[in-house]
DNA sequence: GTTAGGG
DNA sequence: CCCTAAC
């Protein structure tokens, strides 16, 4: 499944990471693990399980508005309608916080068309920590689904990670089988008495899965994530706390959070994952206007106008001035505008479950012994975005979402951390030099979930799924500007990504955190978009044939930076050496002589990085950032410099000479 | 296409 | 790392 290349790195006397020639924006890696998926797939099941029942409540209906509003197996009634409608009528009403993103009446939408949307991910977790750079492997990230149908716009909820009062209000009608999903909330490890069954339009399910984020990564096994569950129900929100057999804890929250809840969903990272395959029959239905169409609140817009603020963006710089920001009581929140996101606040673990709020990640402080510990209530990442057609099989679509997630969460996902809303680049710097000491405020402590840049799936001419991670459906109409013409099956195989993208193993640091992985997401996730992203036109047509994926869409808001790569120490020490020799002014000559089998580096990068050589060279040691680079090397960029400047002089020198000279000759003849 | 330099 | 002017 997972087929792994990889180059020869380096033959200049040091490996490079070598990255194959494939167009910088779509080397990403996909990985995904055997056992994660096994661990997994029995969340899937259920997801599947409901999908499947869906699939078949939105083929048997073909009139009604609202596929589950209708009496084909008798479940539901105006009153359910009713209550649909309500939740239309009031969006970002709190009871529905969270996922409960209103879906509009699309008016357009009358297909049978099925999509599931794991909307959010989401990972509940207490967090003991040591060093920062140790919380870079956060796994078992629950998907919290959404399943929507296309012809009534209904969406389904199916959650976890999670416990909150709408998750724990649990729907099973509307065509679903209860006790199908009562079965699988079991097999999430929970217990159908837990749950009231009531509301039509959501349905959440749990799997608890706990996590640890201290290096020590656990998965539960299997099915049984909680093997001693508890689940209680508190006005406002609900909390699950579990232990396993190491007496290690976990804690499940959600809180009720009007308009807020939305932002798993609008947040950056938005990243959808999108399966489709030709439907049957029927016009193809304006996907992604769907689900403009199913947020309208002033939320979801405004974020939007935000995330576009961030095109143009240059991470590179000042990477936070376009961040959002919000300070609470509890501590700073920050909204990596770049990518998956999660926030912190609250130096009181203990104080913030008791408060609603938008935190996930809460920080706890502990100052025995000049440590600190953390405490990380979740993660949350935004929407899978998963469109399958109804022939689809249960197996397939459980494979689909399987891979989906694992393929996001395998080996996608690196934390960021925040300390008073600034990204932490250096993960050598100790916590306290970071200014994380007992005595500080913790609250300034965030973390970010971001995606893997570099791992990310790769949009590929294929067949199916189509899985696309759509991060801002307002651009929509101008990726559909760009490329009108787009196929609306620009597919991707998570297989074929997996091994073009793996190639980049061989890349050394490759576990160093990148810094504002979030800001290239962030850009490069639009690009991804363009690329894989649903044009409504092309929905509309019935064109099949697959065209190139890769049309160069217009460098405006299209555009992405490439990743983010810091030189190595072996890479400077080339450069240095290559410089020494032929110059300043020969990039050209440098990139073919050290650099030709470094594809990601060129002249340009070379160049630049000698300017920043130079500077580095030039400021004091404490001023400097980033790998250090052995003073050794240092002096060597500052003597090449120094002589290749005056070179430099000199022949502008000699040319000013010969020049007056031919002057001087030509006047005096 | 390269180079240099500002952003 | 991007962009662009200049060559």
């Amino acid at each position: 499944m997972v087929v792994k290349r990889r180059l020869n790195c380096g033959s200049n006397g040091f490996d490079f990471p070598n990255i194959p020639k494939a167009p910088r924006s779509s080397r990403r890696k996909v990985s995904i693990k055997r056992d994660d998926v096994e661990s997994q797939i029995s969340a899937i099941d259920l997801l599947a399980s409901l999908a499947g029942k869906l699939l078949e409540e939105s083929e048997s209906s073909s009139t009604s508005n609202c596929a589950f509003e209708g009496d084909n197996h008798g479940h539901l009634g105006a009153e359910v309608k009713q209550e649909l409608e309500d939740v239309y009528d009031k969006p970002c009403k709190s009871e529905f916080p969270h996922q409960g993103i209103p879906a509009s009446k699309s008016t357009s939408d009358n297909t049978s068309e099925t999509c599931l949307q794991i909307s959010s991910l989401e990972n509940d977790s207490i967090v003991e920590q040591t060093p920062v750079s140790d919380c870079k492997r956060a796994r078992g990230l629950k998907p919290l689904l959404r399943c929507e149908n296309k012809k009534g716009d209904c969406d389904f909820l199916v959650g976890s990670g999670g416990i909150s009062e709408e998750t724990s209000v649990v729907n099973v009608d509307a065509g679903f089988d209860q006790g199908e999903a009562i079965n699988g909330l079991e097999e999430g490890g929970l217990t159908a008495d837990t749950f009231s069954l009531k509301d039509p339009s959501q349905l959440h399910v749990q799997f608890p899965e706990p996590v640890h984020l201290d290096g020590d990564v656990k998965l539960p096994s299997g099915t049984d994530g909680v093997p001693n569950g508890s689940f209680a129900v508190y006005g406002n929100h609900s909390k699950l706390v579990c232990r396993d057999d190491d007496e290690n804890y976990c804690k499940f929250y959600k809180f009720s959070d009007k308009c807020k809840s939305f932002r798993p969903l609008t947040r950056v990272g938005n990243r959808r994952i999108k399966k489709s395959v030709m439907k049957k029959y029927g016009r193809a239905v304006p996907r992604m206007k769907c689900f403009e169409d199913t947020r309208t609140d002033g939320c979801l817009k405004a974020f939007h106008r935000k995330r576009k603020l961030c095109y143009g963006y240059n991470p590179w710089k000042q990477e936070t001035v376009h961040r959002k920001r919000r300070l609470s009581d509890k501590g700073l929140v920050v909204n990596s505008d770049g990518g998956l996101s999660s926030e912190s606040v609250s130096n009181s673990p203990e104080k913030g479950e008791s408060e609603s709020g938008v935190f996930s990640a809460a920080v706890g402080l502990h100052s025995k012994d000049s440590r600190v510990k953390f405490s990380i209530k979740s993660f949350r990442i935004p929407e899978l975005f998963i469109e399958v057609p109804e022939t689809a099989t249960v197996g397939s679509l459980k494979r689909t979402v399987m891979e989906a997630v694992t393929a996001l969460l395998g080996d996608g996902i690196r934390i960021g951390v925040l300390v008073q809303g600034k990204k932490v680049r250096d993960d050598n710097n100790t916590l306290s030099q970071t200014g994380l000491s007992c005595r500080e405020n913790l609250g300034n402590l965030g973390f970010t979930l971001e995606p893997d840049s570099e791992k990310l799936p790769v949009p590929l001419c294929s067949e199916n799924p189509i899985i696309s991670m759509p991060t801002d459906s307002s651009n929509l109409s101008e990726r559909s500007a760009a490329s009108p013409t787009l196929d609306s099956r620009i597919p991707f195989r998570l297989q074929d990504a997996d091994h073009v993208i793996n190639s980049e193993n061989c890349m050394e640091n490759n576990q160093e955190l990148v810094p504002y992985q979030s800001d290239i997401s962030a850009d490069e996730q639009v690009s991804l978009d363009s690329r894989a992203l649903v044009p409504v036109s092309a929905l509309e047509s019935k064109a099949l044939a697959i065209v190139p994926v890769n049309e160069k869409p217009k460098r405006t808001d299209l555009s992405q930076r490439r990743t983010r790569r810091p030189f190595s120490v072996t890479e400077v020490e080339a450069l240095v050496h290559a410089v020494e020799e032929l110059g300043t002014g020969r990039w050209r000559d440098v990139k073919l002589r050290s650099f030709e089998n470094a594809s990601h580096r060129t002249y340009v990068d070379l160049k630049d990085k000698w300017k920043t050589l130079v500077h580095t060279a030039s400021i004091s040691p404490q001023q400097r950032r980033g790998e250090p680079v052995p003073q050794e090397l240092l002096d060597r960029v500052l003597a090449a410099h120094r002589y290749w400047s005056q070179n430099q002089l000199k022949q502008n020198g000699k040319l000013q000479a010969a020049a007056t000279m031919v002057v001087k000759t030509g006047s005096s003849m």
